[in-house]
DNA sequence: ATCCTCGTGTGACTTTGGTCACCTTTTTCG
DNA sequence: CGAAAAAGGTGACCAAAGTCACACGAGGAT
């Protein structure tokens, strides 16, 4: 196991120092997740940070009304800037995880955050650099429910998506398209209707064909 | 001048290290905007981080179409999460900085910002923290939008309002909440006069007195 | 005093999107 | 195979909120 995550180290991080690594060598636990399990919930505090080294995850945050609503994907060499962020707090999150494939972290102790942080330039800047791109992802994401009307906001969703996985067949229910835009199936059934008549896609069933 | 600058630091930045405070007295240089002023407009590259000594500041996020959409004040003691983002990225920024007061900034060079960052332990911290604010009021602002209707934004706008000011009687008017909601005026003519029924607030000409 | 601007109030209309009811087709599973 | 579940389609209806048109009163300017 050991082997295990120093070979994730060394392919996801490889701007960690040797020092970091085996620091983390020591004290990180790997830890899986089904498809489909929820892998953090409203409520729970953390107990510890995750680095994603294999498989996806998607990001919601949750309405007090118990809404649901899509941030952004996790991929192997993201870490979750929330847990970076609610660790250190103590807080529980408004937010909700869940694993899209067979996922795989690693879990570092939030006891150990701030000696890493302390110890560790290169685990300084990895923090840092997490901050800065979710902060980003998540203007874009306030961007689209700010100023956009639905069916701009579902374009959004779709070609990121597609960027995501990079296959023009995005394999994907309405149903599971209006739960992460926080809307309802019927609506994002139209309007997928007319972008297929506009002829920016090909609706299948379970799958939707991304043309352009 | 410099003295200046010094006693801003100690009062507003009291955990800066000794080291970091002389250091930003030699690079900062003082900068002031009139009322209503635009610090910063879209488009603009940022030349520097500014750290927020006197006044008070609106942040706005702008959208394709023109829109604004406020997003957080900025107050003696913050600096813009944003300008240390783009900053160091050199990227243009779809964000707008109003000063709602007469406002003092101490601004840092940008090419300052790694030095900084290296070498200086509490700058790194206040960084981190800077970014952690801002994260979650970002996320509270985007709940308000994904998950709320315009009555409950409104409420919550004029909470914040009354808690950042301190005082019942908001001093602003219909058209300037609409354009901060980005929504328009009379749809918040008509939310406010239901508050009022509602016994939530007595309105006059040009300010909002805010009850209970 | 008169005028003009600004802030506000209000009714009518439209669009967007959420909801409900109900239907068809495909897939799954006992 | 046949029943049930899952996925999607469609029309009717409704509420929220954006738009337009216009009215009114307070206060400042001339």
């Amino acid at each position: 196991m050991n082997l295990k995550t120093e070979a994730y180290l060394t392919k996801l991080f490889p701007n960690f120092e040797l020092a970091l690594k085996e620091k983390l060598r020591e004290i990180c636990v790997l830890k899986s997740f089904k498809e489909g399990e929820t892998m953090m919930e409203t409520g729970q505090y953390f107990k510890s940070t995750m680095l994603i080294v294999e498989g996806k995850v998607k990001l919601y945050r949750e309405g007090d009304d118990g809404g649901e609503f899509f941030m952004y994907y996790l991929e192997p060499g993201n870490a979750c800037a929330l847990s970076l962020i609610c660790a250190t707090k103590q807080e529980t999150s408004k937010i909700k995880a869940k694993a899209v494939e067979e996922t795989t972290a690693l879990t570092i102790p939030i006891g150990m955050m701030d000696v890493l942080m302390k110890d560790y330039k290169t685990w300084y800047y990895f923090v840092l650099e997490t901050y800065r791109n979710r902060f980003e992802e998540l203007l874009s994401v306030l961007d689209s429910v700010a100023f956009k009307a639905l069916d701009e906001r579902l374009l959004f969703y779709l070609k990121n998506q597609y960027k995501k996985s990079g296959n023009r067949e995005l394999h994907i229910t309405h149903q599971e398209i209006a739960h992460d835009l926080n809307s309802s199936r019927e609506v994002v059934s139209r309007l997928l209707k007319k972008l297929e008549q506009r002829g920016e896609v090909i609706l299948h069933r379970n799958s939707i064909e991304w043309l352009n």
